[in-house]
DNA sequence: CTCATTGTACCTACCACTCGTTACATAACC
DNA sequence: GGTTATGTAACGAGTGGTAGGTACAATGAG
Protein backbone atom coordinates (compact mmCIF):
# COMPACT_ATOMS: atom_id res chain seq x y z
CA UNK A 1 0.00 0.00 0.00
CA UNK A 2 1.35 3.29 -0.74
CA UNK A 3 1.57 6.16 2.06
CA UNK A 4 -0.95 8.09 -0.33
CA UNK A 5 -3.50 5.56 0.34
CA UNK A 6 -2.33 4.82 3.60
CA UNK A 7 -3.08 8.42 4.28
CA UNK A 8 -6.04 8.37 2.83
CA UNK A 9 -7.21 5.20 4.82
CA UNK A 10 -5.93 6.45 8.12
CA UNK A 11 -7.87 10.35 6.73
CA UNK A 12 -11.28 7.94 6.48
CA UNK A 13 -11.08 6.25 9.86
CA UNK A 14 -10.16 9.33 12.07
CA UNK A 15 -12.65 11.40 10.36
CA UNK A 16 -15.05 8.82 11.06
CA UNK A 17 -13.86 8.40 14.79
CA UNK A 18 -13.37 12.04 15.54
CA UNK A 19 -14.76 14.90 12.97
CA UNK A 20 -13.32 16.40 10.62
CA UNK A 21 -12.35 19.51 13.30
CA UNK A 22 -11.13 16.63 15.84
CA UNK A 23 -8.71 15.20 13.66
CA UNK A 24 -5.40 16.56 13.45
CA UNK A 25 -2.56 15.87 10.33
CA UNK A 26 -0.49 14.25 13.84
CA UNK A 27 -2.60 11.88 13.96
CA UNK A 28 -3.58 10.88 10.76
CA UNK A 29 0.59 11.01 10.01
CA UNK A 30 0.76 8.66 12.86
CA UNK A 31 -1.67 6.06 12.04
CA UNK A 32 -0.52 6.35 8.33
CA UNK A 33 2.62 5.78 9.49
CA UNK A 34 4.40 8.46 7.36
CA UNK A 35 6.28 11.40 7.99
CA UNK A 36 4.71 15.15 7.26
CA UNK A 37 6.66 15.77 3.47
CA UNK A 38 4.11 12.61 2.37
CA UNK A 39 1.11 14.23 3.84
CA UNK A 40 2.51 17.92 1.92
CA UNK A 41 3.75 16.24 -0.82
CA UNK A 42 0.27 14.02 -2.27
CA UNK A 43 -2.10 16.73 -0.49
CA UNK A 44 -2.03 20.55 -0.48
CA UNK A 45 -2.93 20.15 2.90
CA UNK A 46 -5.53 18.67 5.82
CA UNK A 47 -8.94 19.79 3.55
CA UNK A 48 -7.49 17.98 1.00
CA UNK A 49 -6.59 14.50 2.40
CA UNK A 50 -10.09 15.18 3.96
CA UNK A 51 -11.50 14.96 0.71
CA UNK A 52 -10.23 12.23 -0.97
CA UNK A 53 -10.83 10.07 2.42
CA UNK A 54 -14.80 11.29 1.89
CA UNK A 55 -14.89 10.54 -1.55
CA UNK A 56 -13.23 6.85 -0.82
CA UNK A 57 -15.89 6.75 1.87
CA UNK A 58 -18.89 7.78 0.06
CA UNK A 59 -17.40 5.42 -2.82
CA UNK A 60 -17.58 2.25 -0.16
CA UNK A 61 -20.94 3.33 1.53
CA UNK A 62 -22.43 3.53 -2.42
CA UNK A 63 -21.35 -0.19 -3.49
CA UNK A 64 -22.89 -1.12 -0.27
CA UNK A 65 -26.00 0.65 -0.24
CA UNK A 66 -26.30 -0.64 -4.07
CA UNK A 67 -25.83 -3.99 -3.05
CA UNK A 68 -28.64 -3.78 -0.74
CA UNK A 69 -30.72 -2.00 -3.07
CA UNK A 70 -30.05 -3.80 -6.93
CA UNK A 71 -31.45 -7.10 -7.32
CA UNK A 72 -34.50 -9.07 -8.22
CA UNK A 73 -36.40 -9.39 -5.24
CA UNK A 74 -39.39 -6.95 -4.52
CA UNK A 75 -39.03 -3.36 -3.87
CA UNK A 76 -40.13 -3.97 0.26
CA UNK A 77 -37.45 -6.91 0.44
CA UNK A 78 -35.01 -4.25 -1.11
CA UNK A 79 -35.80 -1.19 1.29
CA UNK A 80 -35.67 -3.62 3.99
CA UNK A 81 -32.65 -4.95 3.03
CA UNK A 82 -31.24 -1.61 3.16
CA UNK A 83 -32.68 -1.02 6.21
CA UNK A 84 -31.42 -4.38 7.74
CA UNK A 85 -27.38 -3.67 6.30
CA UNK A 86 -24.73 -4.23 8.67
CA UNK A 87 -24.14 -0.59 10.58
CA UNK A 88 -22.31 0.22 13.48
CA UNK A 89 -24.56 2.73 15.57
CA UNK A 90 -22.60 3.85 17.79
CA UNK A 91 -19.67 4.97 15.04
CA UNK A 92 -22.29 6.73 13.17
CA UNK A 93 -22.93 7.73 9.48
CA UNK A 94 -19.61 8.21 7.85
CA UNK A 95 -21.17 10.78 5.36
CA UNK A 96 -24.14 12.27 7.87
CA UNK A 97 -21.37 12.93 10.91
CA UNK A 98 -19.14 14.81 8.75
CA UNK A 99 -22.29 16.69 7.86
CA UNK A 100 -22.56 18.01 11.63
CA UNK A 101 -19.15 19.25 11.79
CA UNK A 102 -19.14 22.97 10.92
CA UNK A 103 -15.76 23.48 9.45
CA UNK A 104 -17.01 20.46 6.81
CA UNK A 105 -20.47 22.52 6.24
CA UNK A 106 -18.26 25.73 5.96
CA UNK A 107 -16.01 24.65 3.66
CA UNK A 108 -18.17 24.03 0.05
CA UNK A 109 -15.90 21.70 -1.26
CA UNK A 110 -16.03 19.21 1.33
CA UNK A 111 -19.83 19.39 2.02
CA UNK A 112 -20.60 18.74 -1.46
CA UNK A 113 -19.07 14.94 -0.74
CA UNK A 114 -21.87 14.68 1.51
CA UNK A 115 -24.60 16.30 -0.08
CA UNK A 116 -23.94 14.29 -3.34
CA UNK A 117 -24.27 11.32 -1.17
CA UNK A 118 -27.32 11.62 -0.07
CA UNK A 119 -28.81 13.30 -3.21
CA UNK A 120 -27.37 10.04 -4.66
CA UNK A 121 -28.94 7.77 -1.76
CA UNK A 122 -32.47 9.58 -2.06
CA UNK A 123 -32.78 8.99 -5.63
CA UNK A 124 -32.24 5.47 -5.49
CA UNK A 125 -34.55 4.97 -2.75
CA UNK A 126 -36.85 6.98 -4.67
CA UNK A 127 -36.77 4.98 -7.85
CA UNK A 128 -36.92 2.09 -5.60
CA UNK A 129 -39.77 2.83 -4.05
CA UNK A 130 -41.37 4.28 -7.39
CA UNK A 131 -40.87 0.93 -8.78
CA UNK A 132 -42.99 -0.63 -5.94
CA UNK A 133 -45.67 1.88 -7.12
CA UNK A 134 -45.62 1.24 -10.39
CA UNK A 135 -45.47 -2.98 -9.80
CA UNK A 136 -48.65 -2.57 -7.21
CA UNK A 137 -46.99 -3.49 -4.61
CA UNK A 138 -47.40 -0.25 -3.13
CA UNK A 139 -50.33 1.92 -2.30
CA UNK A 140 -50.80 4.21 -5.09
CA UNK A 141 -50.55 7.33 -3.03
CA UNK A 142 -47.06 6.76 -1.93
CA UNK A 143 -45.17 9.56 -2.59
CA UNK A 144 -42.01 7.84 -3.26
CA UNK A 145 -39.66 10.99 -2.44
CA UNK A 146 -40.87 12.13 0.74
CA UNK A 147 -40.61 7.86 1.88
CA UNK A 148 -37.06 8.25 0.64
CA UNK A 149 -36.86 11.61 2.48
CA UNK A 150 -38.53 9.80 5.68
CA UNK A 151 -36.42 6.63 5.65
CA UNK A 152 -33.20 8.52 5.21
CA UNK A 153 -33.88 10.33 8.03
CA UNK A 154 -34.67 7.93 10.40
CA UNK A 155 -31.61 6.25 9.33
CA UNK A 156 -29.46 9.00 10.10
CA UNK A 157 -31.67 10.02 13.43
CA UNK A 158 -31.36 6.33 14.60
CA UNK A 159 -27.57 6.71 14.71
CA UNK A 160 -27.99 10.13 16.43
CA UNK A 161 -30.01 8.62 19.25
CA UNK A 162 -27.74 5.51 19.75
CA UNK A 163 -24.70 7.99 20.00
CA UNK A 164 -26.37 9.78 22.44
CA UNK A 165 -27.50 7.10 25.12
CA UNK A 166 -24.36 4.82 23.73
CA UNK A 167 -26.74 2.35 22.83
CA UNK A 168 -27.46 0.19 19.70
CA UNK A 169 -31.35 -0.10 20.64
CA UNK A 170 -32.10 3.69 20.03
CA UNK A 171 -31.07 3.17 16.78
CA UNK A 172 -32.62 -0.74 16.53
CA UNK A 173 -36.25 0.72 17.36
CA UNK A 174 -35.72 4.15 14.96
CA UNK A 175 -34.81 1.37 11.96
CA UNK A 176 -38.00 -0.93 13.19
CA UNK A 177 -40.04 2.27 13.04
CA UNK A 178 -39.39 2.93 8.98
CA UNK A 179 -39.88 -0.85 8.30
CA UNK A 180 -43.18 -0.76 9.89
CA UNK A 181 -44.09 2.42 8.46
CA UNK A 182 -42.36 0.79 4.91
CA UNK A 183 -44.54 -2.44 5.65
CA UNK A 184 -47.52 -0.41 5.85
CA UNK A 185 -47.49 0.85 2.64
CA UNK A 186 -47.69 -2.62 0.94
CA UNK A 187 -51.10 -3.10 -0.60
CA UNK A 188 -51.65 -6.68 -0.18
CA UNK A 189 -51.15 -6.60 3.43
CA UNK A 190 -54.56 -6.40 5.48
CA UNK A 191 -53.58 -2.68 5.98
CA UNK A 192 -54.86 -0.44 3.31
CA UNK B 1 -26.72 40.01 33.13
CA UNK B 2 -23.66 38.73 35.13
CA UNK B 3 -20.40 37.42 33.53
CA UNK B 4 -21.51 33.93 34.59
CA UNK B 5 -24.13 33.75 32.91
CA UNK B 6 -23.25 36.01 29.53
CA UNK B 7 -20.25 32.85 29.61
CA UNK B 8 -23.18 30.38 30.05
CA UNK B 9 -25.07 31.90 26.96
CA UNK B 10 -22.11 32.84 24.82
CA UNK B 11 -21.11 29.30 25.35
CA UNK B 12 -24.51 27.71 24.34
CA UNK B 13 -24.47 29.50 21.37
CA UNK B 14 -21.18 28.27 20.06
CA UNK B 15 -21.85 24.79 20.82
CA UNK B 16 -24.54 25.03 18.45
CA UNK B 17 -22.88 26.92 15.96
CA UNK B 18 -19.37 24.96 16.08
CA UNK B 19 -20.02 21.75 18.47
CA UNK B 20 -18.02 21.45 21.07
CA UNK B 21 -14.72 20.33 19.21
CA UNK B 22 -14.55 23.55 17.36
CA UNK B 23 -15.57 25.88 20.19
CA UNK B 24 -12.18 27.49 22.08
CA UNK B 25 -12.55 28.97 25.84
CA UNK B 26 -10.98 32.31 23.85
CA UNK B 27 -13.82 32.15 21.63
CA UNK B 28 -16.39 32.22 24.34
CA UNK B 29 -14.51 35.18 26.20
CA UNK B 30 -14.66 37.21 23.32
CA UNK B 31 -18.52 36.62 22.55
CA UNK B 32 -19.27 37.04 26.53
CA UNK B 33 -16.69 40.45 26.53
CA UNK B 34 -15.07 38.47 29.75
CA UNK B 35 -11.76 37.56 30.48
CA UNK B 36 -10.01 34.73 31.69
CA UNK B 37 -10.03 34.98 34.85
CA UNK B 38 -13.82 35.34 34.92
CA UNK B 39 -14.09 32.07 32.73
CA UNK B 40 -11.95 29.82 35.36
CA UNK B 41 -13.18 31.88 38.62
CA UNK B 42 -16.78 30.54 37.86
CA UNK B 43 -16.09 27.26 35.95
CA UNK B 44 -13.24 24.86 36.22
CA UNK B 45 -12.88 24.58 32.73
CA UNK B 46 -14.53 23.99 29.16
CA UNK B 47 -16.35 20.86 30.16
CA UNK B 48 -17.88 22.29 32.95
CA UNK B 49 -18.91 25.36 31.74
CA UNK B 50 -20.64 23.21 28.54
CA UNK B 51 -22.16 21.76 31.07
CA UNK B 52 -23.77 24.02 32.13
CA UNK B 53 -24.36 25.66 28.66
CA UNK B 54 -26.07 22.46 27.79
CA UNK B 55 -28.29 21.95 30.59
CA UNK B 56 -29.11 25.84 29.67
CA UNK B 57 -29.96 24.63 26.18
CA UNK B 58 -31.57 21.38 27.50
CA UNK B 59 -34.83 23.30 29.54
CA UNK B 60 -35.01 25.81 26.48
CA UNK B 61 -35.48 22.30 24.48
CA UNK B 62 -37.96 20.97 27.30
CA UNK B 63 -39.93 23.99 27.65
CA UNK B 64 -40.37 24.67 24.10
CA UNK B 65 -41.67 20.99 23.37
CA UNK B 66 -44.20 20.94 25.90
CA UNK B 67 -45.98 24.10 25.02
CA UNK B 68 -46.64 21.65 21.91
CA UNK B 69 -47.25 18.26 23.47
CA UNK B 70 -49.47 19.47 26.48
CA UNK B 71 -52.71 21.40 25.64
CA UNK B 72 -55.96 20.06 25.31
CA UNK B 73 -56.01 19.36 21.74
CA UNK B 74 -56.03 15.80 19.98
CA UNK B 75 -53.02 13.24 20.53
CA UNK B 76 -52.68 13.96 16.32
CA UNK B 77 -52.70 17.77 16.99
CA UNK B 78 -50.02 17.43 19.68
CA UNK B 79 -47.88 15.58 17.83
CA UNK B 80 -48.58 17.61 14.64
CA UNK B 81 -47.48 20.57 16.89
CA UNK B 82 -44.46 19.63 17.69
CA UNK B 83 -43.54 18.31 14.23
CA UNK B 84 -44.49 22.06 13.05
CA UNK B 85 -42.45 23.60 15.98
CA UNK B 86 -40.02 26.38 14.55
CA UNK B 87 -36.69 25.14 13.94
CA UNK B 88 -33.35 26.41 11.90
CA UNK B 89 -32.53 23.22 10.00
CA UNK B 90 -29.54 24.76 8.91
CA UNK B 91 -28.24 24.76 12.00
CA UNK B 92 -29.45 21.54 13.58
CA UNK B 93 -30.42 20.28 16.62
CA UNK B 94 -28.70 22.32 19.77
CA UNK B 95 -28.94 18.47 21.37
CA UNK B 96 -28.41 16.36 18.58
CA UNK B 97 -25.07 18.00 16.88
CA UNK B 98 -23.38 17.70 19.78
CA UNK B 99 -24.21 14.04 20.50
CA UNK B 100 -22.30 13.39 17.26
CA UNK B 101 -19.13 15.20 18.51
CA UNK B 102 -16.47 12.71 19.71
CA UNK B 103 -15.65 14.60 22.46
CA UNK B 104 -18.75 14.81 24.00
CA UNK B 105 -19.61 11.33 23.80
CA UNK B 106 -16.32 11.01 25.66
CA UNK B 107 -16.86 12.17 28.38
CA UNK B 108 -19.78 10.98 30.08
CA UNK B 109 -21.03 13.88 32.27
CA UNK B 110 -21.29 15.70 28.93
CA UNK B 111 -22.95 12.82 26.76
CA UNK B 112 -25.76 11.80 29.82
CA UNK B 113 -27.05 15.48 29.37
CA UNK B 114 -28.33 14.70 25.52
CA UNK B 115 -29.13 11.27 26.67
CA UNK B 116 -31.68 12.76 29.44
CA UNK B 117 -32.91 15.67 27.07
CA UNK B 118 -33.87 12.47 24.37
CA UNK B 119 -34.95 9.80 27.33
CA UNK B 120 -37.40 12.75 28.30
CA UNK B 121 -38.33 13.74 24.97
CA UNK B 122 -38.97 9.85 23.72
CA UNK B 123 -41.03 9.39 26.87
CA UNK B 124 -43.08 12.35 26.05
CA UNK B 125 -44.17 11.52 22.72
CA UNK B 126 -44.57 7.96 23.73
CA UNK B 127 -47.08 8.85 26.32
CA UNK B 128 -48.51 11.24 23.97
CA UNK B 129 -49.31 8.26 21.50
CA UNK B 130 -50.23 5.99 24.01
CA UNK B 131 -52.73 8.41 25.28
CA UNK B 132 -53.96 8.64 21.31
CA UNK B 133 -54.31 4.98 21.46
CA UNK B 134 -56.16 5.24 24.88
CA UNK B 135 -58.74 7.55 23.29
CA UNK B 136 -59.40 5.22 20.11
CA UNK B 137 -57.61 8.06 18.21
CA UNK B 138 -54.78 6.21 16.91
CA UNK B 139 -55.04 2.14 15.39
CA UNK B 140 -54.76 -0.05 18.69
CA UNK B 141 -51.89 -2.07 17.20
CA UNK B 142 -49.82 1.22 17.51
CA UNK B 143 -46.74 1.13 19.10
CA UNK B 144 -45.82 4.04 20.97
CA UNK B 145 -42.42 3.53 21.90
CA UNK B 146 -41.52 2.52 18.48
CA UNK B 147 -43.32 5.55 17.06
CA UNK B 148 -41.80 8.12 19.03
CA UNK B 149 -38.37 6.31 18.20
CA UNK B 150 -39.49 6.94 14.38
CA UNK B 151 -40.56 10.64 14.98
CA UNK B 152 -37.15 12.02 16.97
CA UNK B 153 -34.94 10.48 14.67
CA UNK B 154 -37.16 11.82 11.73
CA UNK B 155 -36.42 15.31 13.11
CA UNK B 156 -32.70 14.39 13.81
CA UNK B 157 -32.15 13.26 10.54
CA UNK B 158 -33.83 15.82 8.94
CA UNK B 159 -31.49 18.18 10.09
CA UNK B 160 -28.36 15.94 9.05
CA UNK B 161 -29.78 15.91 5.33
CA UNK B 162 -30.78 19.20 5.57
CA UNK B 163 -27.14 20.76 6.63
CA UNK B 164 -25.16 18.23 4.01
CA UNK B 165 -27.57 19.92 0.90
CA UNK B 166 -27.42 23.30 2.88
CA UNK B 167 -30.98 23.47 2.13
CA UNK B 168 -34.11 23.26 4.65
CA UNK B 169 -36.67 22.04 2.21
CA UNK B 170 -34.55 18.56 3.09
CA UNK B 171 -35.76 18.55 6.49
CA UNK B 172 -39.23 19.92 5.79
CA UNK B 173 -39.47 16.72 3.40
CA UNK B 174 -38.11 14.47 5.82
CA UNK B 175 -41.03 15.82 9.12
CA UNK B 176 -43.92 16.05 6.00
CA UNK B 177 -42.98 12.31 5.95
CA UNK B 178 -43.14 11.81 9.63
CA UNK B 179 -46.88 14.01 9.56
CA UNK B 180 -48.47 11.18 6.83
CA UNK B 181 -46.74 8.39 9.02
CA UNK B 182 -48.96 9.91 12.10
CA UNK B 183 -51.79 10.90 9.95
CA UNK B 184 -52.02 7.43 8.47
CA UNK B 185 -52.13 6.09 12.33
CA UNK B 186 -55.35 7.68 13.05
CA UNK B 187 -58.24 5.11 12.91
CA UNK B 188 -61.26 7.64 11.49
CA UNK B 189 -59.68 8.30 8.21
CA UNK B 190 -60.11 6.52 5.50
CA UNK B 191 -56.84 4.47 5.99
CA UNK B 192 -57.73 1.87 8.47
C1' DC C 1 21.65 11.64 -13.03
C1' DT C 2 17.07 12.75 -12.18
C1' DC C 3 12.98 13.34 -10.14
C1' DA C 4 9.16 11.55 -7.44
C1' DT C 5 8.85 10.43 -2.72
C1' DT C 6 9.73 10.65 2.17
C1' DG C 7 11.53 12.32 6.64
C1' DT C 8 13.48 16.08 9.90
C1' DA C 9 13.59 20.57 11.59
C1' DC C 10 11.40 24.51 12.26
C1' DC C 11 7.70 28.17 12.53
C1' DT C 12 3.67 30.85 13.95
C1' DA C 13 -0.61 30.72 16.01
C1' DC C 14 -3.78 28.91 19.03
C1' DC C 15 -5.49 25.67 22.88
C1' DA C 16 -6.66 24.86 27.64
C1' DC C 17 -5.11 26.25 31.75
C1' DT C 18 -2.52 28.37 36.12
C1' DC C 19 -1.54 32.12 38.73
C1' DG C 20 -1.02 36.57 40.70
C1' DT C 21 -3.45 40.61 40.77
C1' DT C 22 -7.03 44.32 41.19
C1' DA C 23 -11.93 46.01 42.20
C1' DC C 24 -15.57 46.09 45.16
C1' DA C 25 -18.83 44.82 48.55
C1' DT C 26 -20.00 43.63 53.27
C1' DA C 27 -18.47 42.81 58.10
C1' DA C 28 -15.74 43.46 62.23
C1' DC C 29 -13.02 45.97 65.25
C1' DC C 30 -11.31 50.20 67.92
C1' DG D 1 -16.40 57.24 61.87
C1' DG D 2 -12.50 55.31 60.17
C1' DT D 3 -9.94 51.53 58.96
C1' DT D 4 -8.88 46.99 58.71
C1' DA D 5 -10.43 41.99 57.61
C1' DT D 6 -12.92 38.78 54.47
C1' DG D 7 -15.01 36.99 50.40
C1' DT D 8 -16.45 37.27 45.68
C1' DA D 9 -15.99 38.87 40.97
C1' DA D 10 -13.18 40.05 37.30
C1' DC D 11 -8.86 40.69 34.77
C1' DG D 12 -4.85 39.40 31.82
C1' DA D 13 0.16 37.86 31.56
C1' DG D 14 2.45 33.72 31.19
C1' DT D 15 2.98 28.31 30.29
C1' DG D 16 3.54 23.89 28.02
C1' DG D 17 1.70 21.68 24.42
C1' DT D 18 -0.47 21.04 19.85
C1' DA D 19 -2.45 22.66 15.11
C1' DG D 20 -1.44 23.25 10.56
C1' DG D 21 2.06 24.21 7.57
C1' DT D 22 6.86 25.42 5.18
C1' DA D 23 11.68 24.51 3.90
C1' DC D 24 14.82 21.54 2.77
C1' DA D 25 17.76 17.56 2.86
C1' DA D 26 17.99 12.47 2.27
C1' DT D 27 16.47 8.40 -0.24
C1' DG D 28 15.79 5.37 -3.94
C1' DA D 29 13.80 3.57 -8.34
C1' DG D 30 14.43 3.92 -13.38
Amino acid sequence: MSKKEALTRAAAELLWERGYTGTSPAMILERAHAGQGSMYHHFSGKAELAAAAMEHMSDQLRSRTEDALAGEESAVARVHAFLDLERDPLAGCRMGRLAQDYEIVADDGLRVTTADFFTWLGDRLSAVLAEGVRAGEFRPDTDPDVMASLIMATVQGGYVLARAHQDPAAFRRAVAGAKQVVASLVVSSGQG
